[in-house]
DNA sequence: AAATCTGGCGAAAAGGTTTTCAGGTTTGCA
DNA sequence: TGCAAACCTGAAAACCTTTTCGCCAGATTT
């Protein structure tokens, strides 16, 4: 109380120092800090008073090396540019903040050997766990050598079964923005997608085949048409569609960029949307999709769910043996105004 | 070498059973990775065997712990969903990611009360320092608390001028896309811009008007249309404007998305671009700015490099009394095919 | 008044690494 | 062979917190 106490360190306080100031050992100071019920209330009063006045903050390290619980993940990014990952991050990262645990950001820029550097940095740091973040839906490979925490990879699955993954239903994803069409009374459905070399882009092509099959019908000119994710190709197939299949009134695509050029195509040509023909898109960009004309249909992939469950999901892994199973995540139809019923 | 070698632990290896494998002391195994000299040749050579067989990491805790440097920093950003704080993180992860530096990633949600609970944490796992970014250029509230380590403040501004911050020339932008019409040959140049409420907004108006007195013009209507930053507003200015001044040769949008916007009322309005007007956007967003018809010229901001400036002046203010300035940066004129000399 | 109990507090160890300092061994030279 | 010098190596401390265990005083019981 009165050992010339109130000079502002110039390094953080120890807990030391708040022992000190309250006038009492290290280990009453830790126990009154922590809650544990064996120190008298004045006694605690004082010392959380001491501590509130040094502003101590414990030393997490000092922490995670004698606990062996650090309370960080890395989370392993293959590329931050493209858009999918960033609302996966924002899920994990929400679902990690309210539990206390920080967030090792890594962007591996799709370079296997940065990968390993990262890994290997984030594995010297302690890390309690890793999520692996995928830019594609196309399994890659697991993370090589010995990882001594637990693993969840999320949109693009681990190509080892055993590995715990978590991925969006591109299939049930296909099926719902069809069966949307359909039942809007649309009966000539196309679909234009984007390259046949993403497993993104083949899995939701069999969900609509398989809505389409359901109803007893096919896709108009017996496949997708396979292209490239933007704009350019989404006009270009739309020349190509309406020209071999005049009577098309229903065009499901396979992002919103492409339904955006799909739209402007459609327009140049005087087919009206929603009137004569609806479209969809895939992604629910907001930017694209809220913005177009007409705005635009599309599938949400609900990505920042994913990236919650995902933490979760490790969450559960490291504090002890949960199930690690896969799981995979539907998407949900937001309805604008480039789809309604035929009339 | 005879005393059981090979048993793979079923906890991280420690220095110590380096040490013991290797069969000498924990300071010699010390020595020997970290490639201080005094540790003879063939001794290193055991060590770094040892090492290699038990994919030794050294634990980070424990060397911060006794350093007082952890090698961490945070990045604090204000909201992921924005796609300006991206490119930023991006530039910085890039700048620490090569300096052996990891990097925490907090999302404070533009909430304040997040953003001191995440300083906070981030204090308790003493970084070396802190990334404050922010998703307006509107100066910032410094952060609250005595924070003892440095700061450095990136997009947004610190409002304290004592602060370290590193933000984009929107005048230079505007002067930039302006000087580029009238080199076309425009004379008659109108501004369609965002909310006025934006700081981003009135700088950038404030360098086009600059670049027209210099030119001995003035802005098309005398002053900006200020409205918002999306398409919408776009197309509503677009018809205000060629119903006001059908004489309008060039128009300058300050962003990408009103540029979008612009361009595709004035196809239905037939107006020629770039023929007969040139339009301008602003931010380089790749995914509108190079799929729009006709392509886009715009402005970047250089969001990647404004990022890793701030890394690397973090750097210097942590390692030592670098001069602890502002700075800003200048952006780029990206020429697509929306502007062209006036044939 | 003596014995027992209990609530409250402090001493000490552990966790893994780096660094300093002292001690030990070898090498070179006379 | 003897001595000095150069060169290696190892013991121990420091970093900060948590936890276990023991101790003391005061309260309660006999």
């Amino acid at each position: 109380m009165s050992t010339e106490p109130e000079i502002p360190l110039n390094r953080a306080a120890t807990l030391t120092d708040v022992a000190k100031l309250a006038g009492v050992s290290v280990a009453t100071a830790s126990k009154a800090i922590n809650g544990r019920d064996d120190v008298r209330a004045t006694t605690r009063q004082r010392v959380l008073e001491a501590a509130e006045l040094l502003s101590f903050a414990p030393n997490a390290l000092a922490r995670g090396l004698l606990g062996g619980r650090t309370g960080t993940v890395g989370l392993l990014t293959s590329d931050l540019e493209g858009r999918f990952s960033i609302p996966i991050l924002m899920g994990a990262e929400d679902a990690f903040g309210a539990g206390q645990v920080s967030v090792f950001l890594c962007d591996a820029r799709g370079d296997s050997i940065r990968e390993r550097y990262h890994v290997r940095a984030l594995l010297s740091r302690r890390v309690d766990g890793l999520i692996v973040v995928g830019s594609r839906t196309d399994p890659r490979p697991p993370l090589a050598g010995p990882i001594p925490v637990p693993v969840v990879y999320v949109y693009a699955p681990s190509a080892n079964p055993d590995d715990i993954s978590i991925t969006v239903d591109n299939v049930g994803g296909g099926r719902l923005a069809v069966e949307h069409l359909l039942a809007c009374g649309r009966r000539n459905v196309a679909h234009i997608t984007g390259e046949a070399g993403y497993q993104a882009a083949r899995d939701r092509a069999d969900g609509a085949r398989a809505a389409l099959a359901d109803a007893g019908r096919t896709m108009l000119g017996g496949k997708p048409y396979f292209g490239s994710w933007d704009e350019t190709w989404g006009r270009a197939a739309t020349h190509i569609v309406v020209e071999a299949h005049p009577e098309v009134d229903a065009i499901f695509c396979g992002s919103d960029q492409i339904a955006r050029g799909v739209l402007e195509t459609l327009r140049d040509l005087g087919r009206d949307v929603p009137g004569s023909i609806s479209v969809t898109g895939f992604d629910n960009w907001e930017a694209v999709a809220a913005h177009s004309r007409p705005r635009l249909t599309s599938i949400d992939m609900n990505l920042e769910h994913l990236g919650a469950a995902a933490g979760r999901r490790l969450f559960a892994a490291i504090d002890g043996g949960e199930r690690s199973t896969s799981d995979q995540y539907p998407g949900r139809l937001v309805v604008r105004d480039s789809t309604a019923p035929v009339s």
